[in-house]
RNA sequence: GCGCCUGUAGCUCAGUCGGUAGAGCAGCGGACUUUUAAUCCGUUGGUCGUGGGUUCGAGUCCCACCGGGCGCACCA
């Protein structure tokens, strides 16, 4: 045990000795928060003293200035800062002796009214207080807080505790996303929660994590996209639908990917890829309005404006335009494979994949402000409607700001035919070596062929939002627990080794 | 998976040419009855990520491995 941890715990028997055990605490009932007192109070004179009014505060102590018979604490509730001044001479002898154990990290509650020092600091004239938590782990620097990386994932509690701009932009995801609930509730959506465990993991491509029922003794799959299931619903004529969960790639981690990450997907019946690019930029704007009280924010060193309506780029227009490109070039497989080369981008397996790769090279560097990119190519959309007058293109877009993807949607394909010849070109692309396809799912086709009405349908990174939206350039930034390799004595898997029991 | 960077006290960081490990804060002891990065005096604390190698001698040089960060590849 560290020599720092012994302190503390001496510390804390020192506290049982006088009849204090922090540990033995239940409730406080706590009556003010830091932020409600100082506005309250904002305008007391100097040195004045609102004795009249007590108040209950709770928290964690994050610095202590003790000078002889008085102490100074920091104490950090949920909403901020307040001090708290214990005085000898009023909290008697032994009050100020338990005081006087209290150390930087403890859990503190404190009543007693609000006065403003001689420096002119709001504090509470602590009247009574009792130690309801104790911190046997020193807490990182009070003035550099905790700025290794990789002790702040792994241990997000600290990083919490003492760096308050984490808190902050957890606080802020937290309200982003009630705030999407809020506005999608209010145009009649249902709420659902469709499987995660899945037998085919369908509706994306991207290699799914795999485990195992016991029950069943079957594989299982955790899902890659909600899409499929969400659509079933719309067959079963929930008409409107949405989910907002977690979903998991077995792929890359980097700035903009974790394993694990949250998205909405939401369907529309009667809707269409129009009425959804409405819908799409509204919430945006509304979400730009929530957080930052106005359509436009900076992201890096960006002015980003969210205002409506968003711009409108076909697909293949944008590539005529940021690459002198032409249909056939990219609608031709043969062509889109050689553009490859001529860009000096390695070879892909199918056409889709091609097509993919260049979009990223040509066109989304060009994307900064908010951008509908519309028409994909049905090569590249096996579950969007084809274009009535363009069967080669789909009416699917995808939405763009600061160079990344936050939206993908599209008029749903409906016709059960179609979507059987779409998943068996799939099988065919699976084949040619594009093993994050996934296997066709038939019962979807076999729930189309029940008859699903015109729907539009949108899926939303919102993870990627919250980045965009908090100024965050790494997703590890807005997951309070991002995805890190085990430390090597927990890496052990407990099922290979059962621990001895006593 | 590949490349670059990185790992030194609880935290934030120094550590020169290879010569036997340092600061600030925290901690501990003391002073101080309005401080706020409190101040002042004194003081403890280190398998230098791990394992090898080179060397009279390694935090420092070399190799391998383990974390982490960034870039590339893959992906949303």
């Amino acid at each position: 045990m560290s020599e720092l941890v012994a302190a503390r715990r001496a510390r804390l028997a020192a506290l049982r000795e006088r009849g204090v055990d922090p540990f033995t605490a239940t409730r406080y009932d706590v009556t003010a928060h830091a932020a409600d007192l100082a506005a309250k109070y904002a305008d007391l004179g100097e040195q004045g003293r609102a004795e009249s009014e007590t108040w209950s505060l709770a928290g964690r102590i994050m610095a202590v200035r003790g000078q002889g018979g008085v102490i100074f604490f920091d104490l950090h509730d949920r909403t901020g800062r307040f001090q708290l001044f214990v005085r000898k001479n009023d909290a008697g002898e032994d009050a100020f002796a338990i005081a006087k154990q209290i150390e930087r990290g403890d859990i503190v509650g404190a009543t007693g009214f609000v006065f403003r020092t001689k420096a002119g600091d709001l504090s509470l004239y602590v009247q009574s207080f009792e130690v309801i938590g104790k911190s046997l782990q020193p807490l990182p620097d009070k003035w550099h807080g905790l700025q290794d990386k990789e002790k702040r994932y792994r241990r997000r509690y600290v990083d919490l505790t003492v760096n308050p701009h984490v808190r902050d932009v957890m606080i802020l995801r937290s309200k982003i996303i009630s705030e999407m609930r809020r506005f999608i509730d209010a145009q009649g959506f249902f709420e659902v929660e469709t499987p995660v465990l899945l037998s085919i993991a369908g509706g994306a491509s991207a290699r799914p994590f795999l485990t195992h029922s016991n029950a069943l003794d079957i594989p299982l799959k955790l899902r890659i996209a909600t899409e499929l299931y969400l659509k079933r619903l719309i067959v079963g004529g929930m008409e409107r639908v949405y989910e907002i969960g977690r979903t998991f790639r077995n792929e890359g981690i980097d700035q903009t990917h974790n394993p694990e990450f949250t998205m909405l997907e939401l369907y529309a019946a009667f809707w269409d890829v129009e009425d959804m690019m409405r819908f799409n930029e509204e919430l945006m704007a509304h979400l730009a309005r929530t957080v930052h009280g106005s359509e436009t924010f900076l992201h890096g060193e960006e002015v980003i404006s969210f205002a409506t309506p968003f711009r409108r780029i076909g697909y293949l227009e944008a590539f005529k335009e940021y690459g002198g490109l032409e249909r056939e070039q990219l609608l031709d497989p043969d062509s889109a494979l050689r553009l490859l080369r001529d860009y000096g981008i390695p070879e892909s397996p199918t056409h889709a994949h091609a097509l993919d790769k260049l979009f990223e090279r040509i066109v989304e560097p060009h994307l900064l402000q908010p951008t509908f990119v519309y028409g994909y190519p049905v090569v590249l959309s096996p579950l969007a409607k084809r274009m009535k007058d363009d069967p080669e293109l789909t009416q699917r877009y995808e939405l763009f700001a600061a160079h990344m993807e936050l939206s993908n949607a599209f008029t749903e394909l409906n016709d059960p035919d179609d979507q059987r010849k779409r998943f068996e070109l799939q099988i065919a692309e699976r084949a040619a070596g594009d093993d994050e396809i996934p296997p066709p799912d038939w019962d979807f086709v076999t729930a189309l062929e029940y008859g699903m009405p015109p729907t539009a349908g949108i899926g939303i990174g919102v993870d990627r939002l919250v980045m965009m939206l908090t100024n965050n350039a790494s997703i590890r930034d807005v997951l309070l627990f991002p995805l890190q390799r085990p430390l090597p004595e927990n890496a052990r898997d407990e099922d290979e080794e059962p621990a001895p029991t006593a």
